[in-house]
DNA sequence: CTGTTAGCGCCTTCAA
DNA sequence: TTGAAGGCGCTAACAG
């Protein structure tokens, strides 16, 4: 159709001022006569003027009031993870209270991730944890934007938010191996390539995820000071943080000739499956088998999990307060250790 | 710091082209002989430009590949609702196929959400189901931006994506109040205002939200097929949709003087909790209490609920896709009525 | 394949 | 309180 955007210039000559005039009316008001500004809202109105455009101010004025979340993969993962959601819940507050705009940023994994990066009209970024060697992070570094990147990996010139993992590890496996003769660690996967293995110990090859990397330093750390060598514990890797995978990897290792009877996993997703696991098995918790999870989701809860309570929604809320360049935010969280039901006393 | 923000035109003149070759260089490659691009790209790694201001561009182009979606209320509700959380991800899916941004308008209810919804540099909005005076669908509408509702209001020049709620309500009622005596209905607020009432059936007063209106107005006509007056029907509206409201009032309407034999709900979550004050008085399900949800939720088939499904996902992906403007898809969604086991034979 | 011109729509600066 | 000029950084449309 013929409607062409209308503009503040024609809305200026229609109302019979300056196109300053008008631009006051909308940005500063109070420096407008009630005369003129009356002018121009009614010259906007007759026009169906909707407001100045946001691309051309945001040009003029070198920021857009809007943060760029990147979730890593597929974006849609993220909402099928409960507390990748709440730790959006947690950008959200913040966004809401300053009146900044969200930006999701679609990442694939694939190579045009990259562009979208540098495409994305944001004043800074905020980037769930990935890989050492995710092409994001560069991305994110060439935009010379504000950048927050939750949990690791650490990046020079970028901002970081996250808990001790190792120290949590350390601490929530003292409980779970303590008392145990065969332990056993269910694990996020090791790099990009998410590859499921199944390892005595030992050598798990290059982690290129820092968390998966810290968790199981501190676990390696917990597990030697209970009196076990590193070759002893049996390091199940998982392709995604799912209960079902968890669940299946958790089976096998119930039936095999030298189960476990210790399973700390990164996850109360993967911990919930391997208690379903377990039920299915006839494996009693936690006497024949102890389980930790980790970040006292609603399931550790109903489940009685002992695990590592940390809240990703503060911690969203300090990655948008450091974002915004409000650094006065923790960025070394808080977690405790809650004990329940799914460990020996 | 001095670092002033890197041109295109610098780079072009360090590398000793016209800005057009360098602007090529980064719009269409293959337009730019591989001697000129190497130079361009030289000059702008070591400039540190990391290509075009997305701003500037949008601006140039009219067009900002993004999305803006709008969730209502508190953005941050949005992801407390398992739904809503499903229809964001539908939403990612289609941007993140073609590689658009989605930008979660923060919204708070106070006066300023309008000019909110005016500054947002979209191409379109996707606004999840709300009241008919909202103000945020007149601000949407003043945009001239295309914008898709989900579930309603139906508003002038806007696309509307939903199922057909009136005809789910009554077919789900049906199952519900069979062979029931004091059938009970948990409400959806009625209005912005969301007051939690309960009314012996009758006249509820003016109801806003279009959908809570047709889901009621579904309800009734079942409850007049299976013989029972308007009036004799217990309308209990929450104020929110949690579990945690739904117990209670089920708690209450359970242990009243005429306890309800049959209680439809509007969510899934919303079922969950009446399951849980049921067990809670010790009420069987389903020959004491019939008992319907509403969406297919995970915890539905968990509960083995009885209840509508439809798919939040596939209306998220639908309105992605009107809102771009490939309106070849469904914009009246499939709904089916699930039994399980919380409703009479 | 490369370059010139002319704005996109707005707001900062400065002057009246 | 109002206005005139200029340019934010980029790219469409057209030459060459």
């Amino acid at each position: 159709m013929g409607t062409k955007r209308v503009t503040l210039a024609q809305v200026a000559e229609l109302a019979g001022v300056s196109v300053m005039t008008a631009s006051y009316t909308y940005n500063r008001p109070e420096r407008v006569s009630d005369h003129a500004r009356a002018k121009v809202l009614a010259a906007a109105d007759t026009l169906g003027y909707a407001g100045p455009d946001p691309s051309a101010r945001s040009l003029r004025r070198g920021s857009t009031r809007t943060l760029g979340v990147v979730m890593g993969e597929h974006l849609s993962y993220a909402f099928d993870d409960p507390e990748a959601v709440s730790f959006l819940a947690g950008i959200a507050d913040v966004c809401a209270e300053q009146g900044y705009g969200m930006t999701l940023l679609p990442i694939t994994g694939a190579a045009d991730d990259v562009p979208r990066i540098h495409n994305a009209a944001v004043d800074g970024f905020i980037v769930w944890t990935t890989s050492d060697d995710d092409p994001v992070l560069t991305a994110v570094q060439a935009t010379k934007r504000p950048a927050v990147i939750h949990s690791g990996p650490a990046v020079r010139g970028l901002e970081l938010v996250s808990i001790d993992n190792r120290a949590a590890a350390s601490a929530i496996g003292a409980v779970a191996f303590a008392g145990a003769r065969r332990p056993a660690i269910l694990s996020f996967p090791l790099s990009r390539a998410r590859i499921s293995t199944l390892t005595e110990g030992g050598n798990l090859g290059e982690i290129t995820f820092p968390v998966t990397r810290d968790r199981l330093e501190g676990y390696r750390r917990a597990a030697e000071e209970a009196g076990f060598g590193w070759h002893e514990v049996v390091v199940a890797v998982c392709a995604r943080n799912e209960a079902a995978e968890a669940e299946q990897v958790a089976a096998t290792l119930l039936a095999s000739a030298r189960p476990p009877d210790a399973i700390a996993a990164m996850s109360d997703q993967q911990a919930a499956g391997v208690i379903r696991a377990a039920r299915a098995a006839g494996v009693a918790i936690p006497d024949d088998l102890a389980v930790t999870g980790w970040d006292d989701a609603a399931v550790a809860e109903q489940l009685g999990l002992t695990t590592v309570a940390q809240s990703l929604r503060e911690q969203g809320a300090a990655c948008a307060h450091v974002a915004l360049g409000q650094g006065r935010t923790v960025r070394t969280a808080a977690w405790s250790v809650v004990r329940r039901g799914s460990t020996r006393r």
